[in-house]
DNA sequence: TCCAACTAGATCGTGCACAACTTAAGTTGG
DNA sequence: CCAACTTAAGTTGTGCACGATCTAGTTGGA
């Protein structure tokens, strides 16, 4: 079996760049956010809530696809770390909203430093920037339609 | 605050473009796999042995960039499945090889029916599948560069 | 020769991801 | 009215990822 008919090749499978970069990223992310006191998808929940406010958990899952039984931990620990309040909602008891405390609102201020130190790092001019983000979601929505 | 001046709006992060990418990719191997009686990192590992045949544990490292920490106990599983051995070197007692057994090598005719189905699922032209995957690689470059 | 430095690997603790199951609250049709 | 259904969230168990720490084997000088 010769290379080019060899399905199974590791340096071939687009999955493993993806993966890979992914974690690379994630790893990129671990000191800056660590000096916030937060994991990357801690920060992504923060990002939620400073752009939408308050927020259910169902509608934090559905931003960020992400299900209950990761959401549920995770958000016990920002309440725990004094960023988010969690509160019952009155008219439908089922719910849980989500808001930012003034120590997680504040925390917004020092994570605008973040995103040009990754923008930095990734090495890529704005035109590669929007072709990759473009291929990402379309392979994205390629994907979960067809799981469905 | 208006939006092109906001650098914290998630759905202009390339990042989470990627996360979200790559937990997709994911969870369409899963059903793939799970016929196998694999994960997705179990199954990268496997692909590293087919290629190779027996490697020791460091370059299964330096293959997926999976340190110890990931790999010991994944491989472990691998074992406990029956579908790897795990040996220490004779000529270098703290060397590790992991070598493929019967059931772990004809496991590979199976899995030959997996990157079929992925690569539809994409939705990509060849063209956008290798464009992915140079700027994939080209991220992972810059910024473990950049980590370093 | 001896031992300090280095190396390969394992282990432990924390925090995701996600499937499967449970609980409690709300909704609806007969 | 209320039983059947649906929905929002939480819980449990398994398997990554990864930092920190530990052990045992190897190596290179003084």
């Amino acid at each position: 079996m010769n290379d080019t008919s060899n399905p199974l090749l590791l340096r071939d499978q687009l999955c493993f760049s993806l993966y890979a970069a992914s974690r690379s990223v994630t790893a990129l992310y671990r000191p800056l956010l660590d000096e916030l006191g937060l994991t990357y998808p801690q920060y992504l929940v923060l990002l939620v809530l400073w752009e939408h406010g308050d927020s259910p958990v169902k509608d934090l899952g559905a931003a960020l696809q992400l299900d209950y039984g990761t959401l549920s931990p995770l958000l016990k620990r920002l309440e725990a770390n004094g960023l988010v309040r969690r509160a019952r909602r009155a008219d439908d008891e089922r719910s849980v909203s989500v808001a930012l405390t003034e120590e997680g609102l504040a925390l917004r201020d020092r994570a605008l430093s973040v995103p040009p130190v990754i923008g930095t790092a990734m090495g890529l001019d704005d035109a590669e920037f929007e072709v990759l983000r473009g291929l990402l979601s379309k392979l994205t929505t390629s994907v979960q339609a067809y799981t469905a």
